[in-house]
Parts: structure tokens; C-alpha cells; sequence
DNA sequence: TATATATAATTGTATGTACAACTAAATAAA
DNA sequence: TTTATTTAGTTGTACATACAATTATATATA
């Protein structure tokens, strides 16, 4: 019998786990709509905050994200006033400001607030677990 | 205790979806390669090739994708001699040309390709529950 | 029938992400 | 010591996606 549901690819995993990304990204963006930066960039800062020095070498390996995309995002935090960078031979150590310190709580609590909500949602165990198995999958898969 | 892990947010579901999402898409350019077209696309092609005369309201809802969007893809579909638009009133019905009806077998087979390939990562049955449980955490979310 | 509201689709614009190519520095090999 | 290779980072460019605003048609209300 022919599927005639809303959903047609449900069943393929690279279509089901975009989708699930893209609603949790737009929750990640209300929730962290208060720091007036996009969840990315928090995420980014939050780093920075939590070892300042950093490399962006790490940061892209924290972030699961490429070298050319962190400098990308960091190029923005730096125009915001938010973090520094500085050369250090051929590395680049990155550190916030003091404005970027300052929004550390807040970063925090959005991020707090961003669990609190797809936890209301899908159950709290429920939402360990699939964070779990999606975190296991990649894994598998890098 | 401090984690040093290197995915730092690995416990965030933004996180890991958006990490997951980002692997798997890039399977799937791969596995699509063939067709010339990225995945997105040859998604729209095949629920046009499965219906032609369908709307962009409903291959939005197919997709999971915004209709502005849907503009988008469809536009270089049709640019590229894939799809054919036609106003009906107010809607849009689109057809498959006779080169967008050919390039369905390999469409098919790539989408195929890139089940067996994370399917062999994963195992057949994990990635099944998997997709399954994102599905549903999916479902709950919009 | 005339007006208001809702719906389908498109357009301008912005954003996050990546690849390929490149620069510069560090390390290894000759 | 000179040359080759690797590594860290940045830049040009491209692309998928979305939001807000807009157009055009359809439906409902007065």
C-alpha cells in the first residue's frame, strides 16, 4: 500500500535527523534569543569563556565544526566586542572581553533553558537517551 | 570533574542533532553525487516524479521544508530543465520534463546507497530504531 | 454584491556552513 | 643547511535554508 503521509521520507535517517535538527535549531535561536547572538555563537563563546587562550583548532573540534567555519564565526564574535584574537606563531589564541565574560551567565541560562524546554517535550529520560544514541551515532559515523 | 572530551556539548540534543544532521548530509552528497543534483533536490525530483501536477504546499509538508524554500528548490529544478511549473489559480502544479522522469531510476538508487551506507555504520537495525526515534522525538516537537 | 480574511506562492534579504585554494609557520628529510 | 612536507588559520565562493514582506487568488462575512 502506497504511503500517503505528510512525512514521506520519515523513514530515511539523513531526511528524519535533518529535520529534527533544524526544529531544535529553531528553539536554540528563542532560547538564546536573549544574548542577541544565534546558538552557534553562544556555543562558540561559551568556549572561549571557559578556556580563554583557546585555539580555534579546538574550538572546531568542540563544535564538531570546520576550521573555515569557526574563523567565520569567530571573525563575528570579534567585530561584536565580544572576543579577541591574537597570532601566536602560526596559531591564533582567542580570548573574550570583558563584555564577552559578562555574558557568560546568560549564555548559561539559555542554554539551561533550551534543555528545560525539548526536555518538557519529549520526557527528560527520553531526551537523554535519544541525545545518547544520536551522540553514539556520530560517533560511529565520523 | 572537568570534562576534556573533545565534543564538548556532546549532551546538548541542539548539539548533537545539528553534528548527526551535518555527517549524514554529507553521505548523502556523496551517495547523490551521480545524479548531479544535492539531496534536497533529489528528494523534491522524486515526489515529483511520484506525483506530477503536486503542489509546493504539499512538498513542503513532504520535506519538512518552508515553501519559500521549496521556491527556491524548485526554481533551479526547473532551471535546470528538471521540473516544469504551471499556475492553476492561485497554486502551482509541478511536472517532471522527460529528463526529470529519466533520472529517477538513479535517483532510486542513490537513495538506496546512502541507506546501506549508514546502515553498514550502524547496523541495519540500530539505524531502523534510530531513525524511528527521531521520528517520533520529531513529531513531538512540531 | 462588496468587503474582509485566509491561503498559495514568490521575492528580497540574511545567515550558517562548507569546500577549495591559499598563506604562513613548524617540522622532517635531503 | 636547504628543501620538502605537514599543520593552523584565513579567504573567496557557493549553497541550503529561513524570515518578513508582497502578490494574487479564493473563501467567508457584511
Amino acid at each position: 500500500m502506497e504511503k500517503t503521509g505528510k512525512d514521506k521520507y520519515c523513514n530515511c535517517l539523513y531526511y528524519s535527523a535533518n529535520a529534527l535538527a533544524r526544529m531544535l535549531t529553531k528553539m536554540a535561536e528563542d532560547s538564546f534569543g536573549r544574548t542577541g547572538l544565534a546558538p552557534s555563537y553562544g556555543f562558540l563563546l561559551m568556549s572561549v569563556n571557559d578556556k580563554p587562550g583557546i585555539q580555534p583548532k579546538e574550538l572546531s573540534e568542540h563544535m564538531q565544526l570546520t576550521p573555515s567555519t569557526v574563523t567565520r564565526l569567530l571573525e563575528k564574535l570579534e567585530y561584536k566586542g565580544l572576543v579577541e584574537r591574537s597570532a601566536v606563531g602560526r596559531a591564533t589564541e582567542v580570548r573574550p572581553t570583558s563584555d564577552g565574560v559578562k555574558l557568560q551567565p546568560l549564555l548559561r541560562e539559555s542554554w539551561q533553558n533550551l534543555y528545560k524546554e525539548y526536555s518538557n517535550l519529549l520526557g527528560e529520560d527520553q531526551a537523554k537517551k535519544l541525545t545518547k544514541e544520536i551522540h553514539e551515532a556520530s560517533q560511529l559515523m565520523q
